[in-house]
RNA sequence: GCACCGGUGGUCUAGUGGUAUGACAAGGGCCUUCCAAGCCCUUAACACGGGUUCGAAUCCCGUCCGGUGCACCA
C-alpha cells in the first residue's frame, strides 16, 4: 500500500484537480464549510452508490428521504435540544471557554452537572471559588452561556415556530417510524435508510473537511426485537482489527486483528448484530479504498458514548490528521422510539404475535352499583374501586358467601353476588413491543477524504517521479480517458467517435487532446482514472486502439469493438 | 474562543515603503507515432476592510482563512 503523504500535498491536490474547494472562497470563506468539486462529486456518488448498492439492494434495507429542518418538537423528544448543548463559562481574565458543567464536576462532590441551568452553574463556580484552569484567575463573574450545537430556525413568518436543522439524518426515521411499520406490514425485523445532510454548529472546526458544520451521513436505522440478531456466518472470515473498551483503558494495551466470527465468540463484540455490521463495513472500506492497514474499530469509552447509545463501535481510518472516526454503530436500543412515544402520545411498538397464544385465568369484579348505591350511599364508589382490586390481588376472598373490604379505615361487607365476582380465561396472542435499533451510521465526507488520503501515491516511472491516485475502478471519477496519440491526421475524429460510443454506453469518460500524450497520462495518473484509450495510427489501418493501466502503465491493444467490455472487466472486476 | 506564527497568479515562490520575480500548471499556435520534451504567444496574484504615508505586498488595527498549542468535539 502507499506511504502516508504529506497533507499538504493531499489538500493541494484535492483543490487544484476539483475534489474539494473551500466554500463561498470569494468572500474569505468560513472554516467548517466545503464544497465538492466535479471530480470530488463524481467520487462522493460512486462511493454512495457503492454503500446504496450494500444496504439497499443487497439488503432490501429500502431507503427514505425526510426533511433537513426538524419541528422543535422532534429535538426536544430525541434528547438534543438539552443533551446536544454545552453550558460554556468564558473566563473573564483570559476569555477561555471551558466546559461549565466539567469544572463543577472537578470541584464539587456533584457528580452530574450536566443538564443544570447555567445560572446554577454560575452561582457553583461563584460560591466555590472555582479557578480558571488556564490563568487561574477566579471565575466568580464568569459568563456561563448555553451553546447548542445545533442551527436554529424560523417556521414562517414571525418567531412562534422554531425549527432546527437536523444534527442527524436519524430522526426523520424515528418519526417516521409508524408509517414505516405499517409499510413492513408491521413485521420485525427491518432496516430503513436515509443518505443525507445534517449541520452541527461546531465552535470552532479546524482540521478541513475532517470537521464540518455542513455534512453528509449515510445510515441505516435497523429496527428488531430484542431478542433477534443477525446471523453473522457471511462475514465470520472477514477480518478486522478492534480496540475494544478494555485494551484502551490498559496501559499496554494495543489493537489487535481478528475474525468477526471469533469476535462475537470471544465475547468481544457482545452484540451479534453489530459485530455483523462491523464486518460488512470493513468490507464495504476495503471495497472502495480504504487501506486496511488503516483501519479500525473502536469501542467507545463509557463517558463518550451519546446520550442515547448504550454500545457503540466506530470505524476509523488513519489519516495525516490521525485516526479519525468514519462511522459509528451503536446500539440505540428503544431510545429513539421511547422518547417519541413519550413525547408524541403515539403507539409506536410494533404488535409481535406470540408463537403460540397464552391463555391465563383472570379475576375480576364488577360489582352491581344498583345494590351498592342504595345500601352505601356515598362510600359506594370507593367500595366498587376496593373490590375490583380485590378481585385482582386476592381472588380467594370472593369464595364466600360475603367479601370484606377496607375503605378508608372503614371496613364493608358486601355480598358475593352484589361484588359480581368471576373468573375467566384470556387469551393473549401478542404484544406491542418497541423495537431495539441498531444504526450503522457513516459520515460520507471524512470517508471521501480517507479514500484520497489512502489512494494518493507517488512512483517513479522511467525517472521521472508521478503522482497517481489508486482508487478502486469503480469508484473513481472517471471510468476512462479518450486521447489521440497526437492532434492530427484524423485521430482525433476517431478519437471523439470512441469518446461518444462509450459515453452512450453509460461511461463516464473524458477526451483530452491537448499536449503530449505522456502528460495526459500523468492528468489522469494524478486525478486516478483506471484507464487511457488511445488513438493511434494503427487505429485507422486496422481499427485496433491502446488501452493503458493507470497502476501499472501496461499497455495493450484491443479491438475498436472490444473497448466497452475491456474497460468492463477491469471496472467491475476491480483491476 | 485564547495565544503564537503565517496568507503574493490555479500551484509553489522572490520581494523590509516607490504599482510585483521566477518556475510549474492552464489556454492558443508550431512541433510531436506512446509516458510531464522543445519553440512562440497569452491568461493570471499582493485574503478582506480600515488607518499611517506624497506613496503600503511591505508599517499599524480589525476581520476572515490556515498551521501549532490550550480549550471544545454524543
Amino acid at each position: 500500500m502507499s506511504e502516508i503523504p504529506e497533507r499538504q500535498e493531499v489538500v493541494e491536490l484535492a483543490k487544484r484537480r476539483g475534489y474539494l474547494y473551500p466554500s463561498f472562497e470569494i468572500y474569505g470563506g468560513v472554516s467548517g464549510f466545503w464544497d465538492y468539486g466535479p471530480l470530488g462529486t463524481s467520487l462522493k456518488n460512486a462511493i454512495v452508490g457503492s454503500w446504496r448498492d450494500m444496504y439497499v439492494v443487497r439488503h432490501g434495507y429500502e431507503e427514505i428521504e425526510t426533511t433537513t429542518i426538524g419541528k422543535e418538537d422532534v429535538y426536544e423528544a430525541s434528547g438534543h435540544a438539552d443533551g446536544f448543548s454545552d453550558a460554556l463559562a468564558s473566563c473573564p481574565e483570559c476569555g477561555t471557554f471551558f466546559r461549565a458543567d466539567h469544572l463543577v464536576e472537578d470541584h464539587t462532590d456533584i457528580e452530574n452537572a450536566d443538564g443544570m441551568p447555567k445560572e446554577r452553574l454560575a452561582e457553583i463556580l461563584a460560591d466555590e471559588g472555582v479557578p480558571c484552569p488556564s490563568c487561574g484567575a477566579t471565575l466568580d463573574n464568569a459568563r456561563v452561556e448555553e451553546f447548542n450545537l445545533m442551527f436554529e430556525t424560523n417556521i414562517g413568518p414571525g418567531t412562534a415556530r422554531k425549527g432546527y436543522l437536523r444534527p442527524e439524518t436519524a430522526q426523520g426515521i424515528f418519526v417516521d417510524f409508524q408509517r414505516l411499520k405499517r409499510y413492513y406490514r408491521e413485521s420485525l425485523p427491518f432496516g430503513v435508510t436515509q443518505v443525507g445532510r445534517a449541520y452541527r454548529n461546531e465552535i470552532n472546526p479546524r482540521q478541513g473537511i475532517v470537521r464540518l458544520r455542513e455534512f453528509q451521513q449515510a445510515e441505516l436505522e435497523y429496527f428488531k426485537r430484542p431478542d433477534d440478531e443477525i446471523d453473522v456466518s457471511p462475514v465470520e472470515d472477514v477480518e478486522v482489527r478492534l480496540y475494544p473498551v478494555e485494551e484502551q483503558e490498559d496501559d499496554d494495551g494495543e489493537p489487535f486483528v481478528t475474525t468477526v466470527g471469533e469476535a462475537v465468540e470471544d465475547g468481544v463484540i457482545e452484540s451479534e448484530t453489530i459485530a455483523y455490521f462491523v464486518g460488512r463495513s470493513q468490507e464495504w472500506y476495503e471495497s472502495i479504498g480504504i487501506d486496511p492497514d488503516r483501519l479500525r474499530f473502536r469501542q467507545h469509552l463509557p463517558d463518550e458514548r451519546a446520550h442515547y447509545a448504550s454500545d457503540c463501535w466506530d470505524g476509523e481510518t488513519l489519516t495525516t490528521f490521525g485516526w479519525i472516526e468514519v462511522n459509528g454503530i451503536a446500539d440505540r436500543a428503544d431510545y429513539d422510539l421511547r422518547k417519541h412515544a413519550e413525547y408524541s402520545g403515539e403507539e409506536m411498538g410494533v404488535w409481535q404475535e406470540y408463537d403460540e397464544a397464552v391463555v391465563r385465568e383472570e379475576t375480576v369484579a364488577d360489582p352491581d352499583m344498583s345494590v351498592l348505591g342504595p345500601e352505601f350511599g356515598g362510600a359506594a364508589g370507593g367500595i366498587a374501586d376496593a373490590l375490583r382490586e380485590k378481585a385482582r390481588d386476592e381472588p380467594e376472598a370472593f369464595e364466600g358467601d360475603e367479601v370484606s373490604v377496607t375503605v378508608d379505615g372503614e371496613a364493608y361487607t358486601v355480598s358475593t353476588d352484589a361484588a359480581g365476582f368471576e373468573r375467566r380465561e384470556v387469551r393473549e396472542t401478542g404484544e406491542n413491543v418497541l423495537p431495539q435499533v441498531i444504526e450503522p451510521s457513516y459520515g460520507l465526507d471524512r470517508i471521501v477524504y480517507s479514500v484520497i488520503e489512502h489512494s494518493y501515491d507517488e512512483d517513479v516511472i522511467d525517472d521521472e517521479e508521478r503522482t497517481v491516485l489508486r482508487v478502486p475502478p469503480k469508484v473513481a471519477p472517471f471510468d476512462a480517458a479518450v486521447f489521440p496519440l497526437v492532434s492530427k491526421d484524423g485521430l482525433e475524429e476517431h478519437a471523439r467517435e470512441i469518446e461518444e460510443k462509450l459515453r452512450q454506453a453509460g461511461m463516464r469518460v473524458k477526451y483530452d487532446g491537448s499536449g503530449a500524450i505522456g502528460r495526459r497520462y500523468r492528468r489522469h495518473d494524478e486525478i486516478g482514472t483506471p484507464l487511457a484509450v488511445t488513438v493511434d495510427y494503427d487505429t485507422k489501418e486496422d481499427g485496433t486502439v491502446t488501452l493503458r493501466d493507470r497502476d501499472t502503465t501496461d499497455q495493450w491493444r484491443v479491438e475498436k469493438d472490444e473497448i466497452i467490455e475491456e474497460i468492463e472487466s477491469v471496472v467491475e472486476g476491480d483491476g
